[in-house]
DNA sequence: TTGTACCTAGGTATAACTACCTAGTCAAGT
DNA sequence: ACTTGACTAGGTAGTTATACCTAGGTACAA
């Protein structure tokens, strides 16, 4: 298992069950091309960790004592956007996932993954792609998240952008919402300068592709 | 495993290896909500029986002695609209998953695959939804298969699409492909019409949709 | 050879969108 | 009390899209 024409891939384990912890090192020590730097127990750790070691991506628990996994991934993408935090949680909680997300992890592992999967999720997470396991793959098909980006959108943007999505015109929802259609055309410019976005169209893939609209 | 309050789903297994016959019958059998109600070795018996049968899922093998799966996937969903049905192969061929999608399959299973996952795809697909297992999901994020929806678009429409979701107008995109914005517009209103679309916005949320956009 | 589908291109008129600008009200938080 | 953000609304001008229409060339199949 070595794929040595690559730069090493640097992990850091944030997990507070030291069974986790030393599974996870031997699991992983098998491959050549990821290292791990560091592992704490603790989100609080967890930052400081990862300032010092800058690793590529973070394997991050979601139940620890002090500071939980959620707001660590929300601190660390913040501090470090350099850094992939993926999570490898017992819980497939849909609450739990979509916190996830919203705080900017980039993946989703059950702790019942295989080795191998957890190895092509580091791989998957550290060149920019993302990694959800099955069920968590198929849940999020279910219940599409808001991520951050979409929700720059106020609720009366998202109400005027689902119409457009359906192909509704600023006279036809300006109707629909019995306000001026001066005011949906106010709706549409907000949007594209605070997207940057310049034209309807894009405006449209945008919101497809971060599941702004709903259908 | 009971779940009496619903019908039991029909599922007819179609595959030439004995043993697996075998093995997903009595793994199956597990669950009192599923039935096996046929089990056939070649894709040409297959589409008879499921005739006669009315299954509401096939279990498909694709390698099969003078009737492929694919092949007998196409015929039984043109035939059969009601009935499933979902692959359960040994390989992840990037061309068989695409060909098998486009012959109308609703979802596409490894043979590594546990006997849980198989009976929630059987569910799932039971119930209009679609199941891929993980890498085949990954596979699928990777290259978006063309359904068969996405192909009434001729490639030169497909192009022009594509422009625009990426918010090119349509003198823009004339200018890329070197022909007047005259014609660029001829493919817009051509697009709209066979599919039934009368906005810009509405064309863009399909073509997302549908997998149409590569970004 | 006679369609049929596809790509190409134009005329004309109307409808819609976009880019600039200003500006009031109201609620929430500092 | 002050600011900030959200929602509202309008003026003006220019650009773009849409809805009708027609029509030639080419390739491929019935």
């Amino acid at each position: 298992m070595s794929n040595l024409t690559q730069p090493p891939i640097l992990v850091q384990i944030v997990d507070d069950h030291p069974m986790v912890q030393g599974g996870l090192k031997a699991c992983l020590s098998f491959y050549d091309d990821i290292v791990i730097v560091g592992s704490t127990d603790d989100g609080s750790d967890a930052l400081n960790k990862a300032i010092e070691l800058k690793p590529d991506v973070i394997l991050m628990d979601i139940s620890m004592p002090t500071m939980n996994g959620i707001d660590a991934t929300e601190i660390i993408t913040e501090q470090l956007p350099e850094t992939k935090v993926l999570i490898l949680s017992m819980h497939s909680n849909p609450e739990f996932v979509k916190s996830a997300i919203q705080a900017g992890a980039v993946g989703y592992l059950l702790k019942d993954t295989t080795s191998e999967e957890i190895y092509y999720a580091i791989k998957a997470v550290a060149n920019g792609k993302t990694h959800f396991s099955s069920s968590i793959a198929k849940l999020l098909l279910d219940n599409p998240v808001n991520t951050n980006e979409s929700e720059k959108l106020t609720t009366r943007e998202q109400v005027v952008l689902s119409y457009l999505a359906k192909g509704k015109t600023s006279k036809e929802i300006a109707k629909i919402l019995n306000i001026s259609f001066r005011t949906v055309e106010a709706h549409r410019r907000n949007m594209k300068t605070k997207l940057g976005i310049h034209s309807l169209a894009k405006l449209i893939s945008y919101a497809v592709k971060h599941g702004i609209i709903k259908n």
